[in-house]
RNA sequence: GCGGUCGUAGCUCAGUGGAUAGAGCAUCUGUCUUCGGAACAGAGGGCCGGGGGUUCGAAUCCCUCCGACCGCACCA
């Protein structure tokens, strides 16, 4: 990146004033950066070091720069001048050969560009998304799919090793899987004709009317205040009933428990992959809770906080220090008195796996709503041995879809959620994609149905995509018309001197340090921004600058031909790192 | 009550302690004998929730008040 090569500059320079006696700075090692300011008067880059030296030299800012700028290597090949702006801004104007270089580089990394190693070495995992088996994926969760899935390219992009993992609460012990279970066995017996009493879950005054008998069996089936009552269940116990002709209900009474649970665990794991599938989020491994019980890992993870001192027994109950081990503010129970285990065995258990497959840095994506939960888990890791800080958790808040002024309210079929399928069939895998990562994943985003679907420029998808067609069928034309697509590098590109071009150029040389930028903050939601301002630059040159028009000079046609080029492979790596299409046409 | 997150243009949102706080939408005004108008140019619109502090400099960091949302299980 060429800001690299200017830090290096500046170093030397900064050194070399120290060496002379003419600037002391201590021994705190100095941070150099570059950014590229808004207002185009204040060059191509600039950086507030000066400021920044100001106490340790003893000097004012302005002079520090003075006495920096003397050893630059000013007038030379790269930087053409130098100027103090300000408090004590040093604004570097550069030669632009460096933006002609930068086109060429662009060629030859093609899908590569933008990549870069600042993470080599690094091995994460992201565990995102992570539904209970016990509805279909959601909107709330697909904001999270979208977000993991473009966090893992981004980190990719880095040079980071990534994998993508969906944590399947399947446990034995969960309350919420049992109910499940049994929500799905009393709407199989109702489809057989059973009589179901669903009770009613909208207020709190506890059961007393009486049970309705069933006419065919004589017993009593309550639907429990807590089961789950979305309608897709009722679609998947008629489904079952017909093709098992209900036998399932001859089954002794536990038998059929433990096969409902299994069955109705299995069946929403499905849904979840192909709703996910649907929303173009592959994982590289569905990990099973349920697995850690069977190979003994949960009791090992709890044998090993037994034996660091950080669990004790209490109420018959055994919990860990959690407030001990992190910002915790009560104690948590990892076995219950009657000897299951809770969650947080499980989950401090998988975390210890994690680590344990080789990850250094684990990063998980939950939603807002478990933000109590955040310390508990941390306390898990540490109880282990782990270091805490390399579980990184993010949480995502609410995301709020609109309908003609209205919010969307979840619908009873699915059980008071959204789901996600439904949003992208109604406005399109793309458009779902885009929207879930337009805004910081720390706000409750709220959008508009209707702007989603309109093929407009109001609509940012649209004007994303709409960047990559002008500049793909731009190339299409040329061809067409016979005029040969030279590469970059056997072209005089010195020719590119407008604003409109140069400017483009300065968005496109951006590109690396937007997504290196983006991976660090484990903020997506940059590039959807960036994206519209390198569509903006496109379409300005576009417009001021004809390339195929009868009366262009064929040298400059074949400049401006190059320039359209890198702009589309920009634009489409751009688009792959978001996850979403990059059409030549629309 | 305790804890967390957040208050930025009419709306939806950006904003790494730095220069005159930005963008999209909406509103208004322009640009088409067009290489894709799904575009471009321009205008209006702000005590960055209030008040203190930290410093050369605060939307950004600290304190406090107000308001909104979320969480406070031997559920996940």
């Amino acid at each position: 990146m060429i800001t690299d090569q200017l830090s290096v500059l500046l170093r030397q320079a900064v050194d070399s004033a120290v060496k002379d006696g003419e600037l002391t700075v201590g021994d705190e090692p100095i941070v150099i950066t570059f950014d590229t300011p808004k207002n185009k008067d204040f060059g191509d880059f600039a950086t507030n070091v000066a400021m920044l030296l100001q106490k340790r030299a003893g000097l004012a800012p302005r002079e520090i720069a003075n006495r920096i700028i003397k050893r630059l290597p000013v007038g030379q090949s790269l930087i053409t001048r130098v100027e103090i702006a300000g408090p004590g801004f040093m604004n570097f104007y550069l030669n632009p050969v460096w933006l002609y270089d930068t086109m060429v580089s662009i060629e030859r990394e093609d899908t590569a560009y933008g990549n870069g190693n600042s993470r080599s070495g690094e091995r994460t995992l992201i565990e995102f998304v992570s539904a209970n088996p016990t509805g279909p994926i959601s909107v709330v969760n697909g904001r999270a799919a979208a977000l993991g899935d473009c966090l893992a390219n981004l980190l990719s992009a880095a040079g980071a090793v990534v994998e993508r993992e969906f944590y399947i609460n399947d446990a034995l012990n969960s309350t919420q899987i049992n109910l499940m279970g049994i929500s799905l066995q009393l709407r199989y017996l109702q489809t057989l004709g059973h009589t179901l009493d669903m009770g009613d879950s909208s207020t709190d005054e506890e059961e007393e009317s009486t049970p309705h008998a069933c006419a065919k069996c004589g017993e009593n089936h309550i639907f429990p205040k807590e089961g789950y009552r979305g309608e897709y269940l009722v679609e998947i116990a008629e489904q079952m009933a017909k093709e098992d002709n209900g036998a399932l209900a001859a089954l002794p009474a536990t038998d059929q428990a433990a096969k409902f649970r299994q069955l109705a665990s299995d069946r929403m794991i499905l849904q979840q992959q192909s709703d996910l599938a649907a929303f173009g989020v592959k994982f590289d491994k569905w990990f099973y809770e349920s697995s850690l019980y069977e190979k003994g890992e949960v009791s090992t993870a709890i044998e090993l906080m037994k034996s660091k001192g950080y669990a004790y027994e209490k109420d018959g109950a055994l919990w860990l220090k959690t407030t001990e081990l992190s910002k915790d503010d009560q104690d948590r129970v990892l076995v219950r008195s009657n000897d299951k285990e809770t969650y947080i065995s499980a989950d401090a258990a998988y975390h210890k796996n994690k680590f344990d497959r080789g990850f250094n840095r684990l990063i998980n994506i939950w939603g807002a709503d478990h933000h109590g939960y955040v310390q508990r888990l941390k306390a898990g890791v540490s109880s282990l041995g782990y270091d805490q800080d390399k579980c990184e958790i993010i949480l995502t808040q609410m995301i709020l879809l609109m309908r003609d002024g209205e919010p969307v309210r979840g619908s009873k079929r699915a059980g008071d959620i959204i789901p996600l399928v439904d949003l992208v069939n109604e406005i399109g895998r793309d458009a779902a994609r885009y929207y879930c990562l337009l805004n910081s994943y720390e706000t409750t985003a709220t959008f508009d149905l209707e702007l989603a679907k309109r093929q407009s420029s109001d609509n940012p998808v649209f004007y994303a995509q709409y960047a990559h067609a002008r500049a793909a069928s731009l190339l299409a034309q040329a061809i067409s018309r016979g005029v040969e697509i030279k590469a970059a590098a056997d072209i005089d590109l010195t020719l590119l001197t407008d604003e409109r071009e140069l400017g483009l150029l300065r968005k496109l040389s951006d590109f690396p340090s937007e997504v290196k930028l983006a991976g660090d903050f484990l903020a997506p939601h940059r590039l959807t921004g960036y994206i519209r301002e390198v569509g903006q630059a496109l379409h300005q040159f576009y417009e001021e600058c004809p390339t195929l028009k009868e009366g262009v000079d064929p040298a400059v046609r074949d400049a401006r031909i190059a320039l359209f080029n890198v702009t589309r492979i920009v634009v489409r790596n751009l688009l792959a790192l978001l996850g979403v299409s990059a059409p030549d046409k629309m």
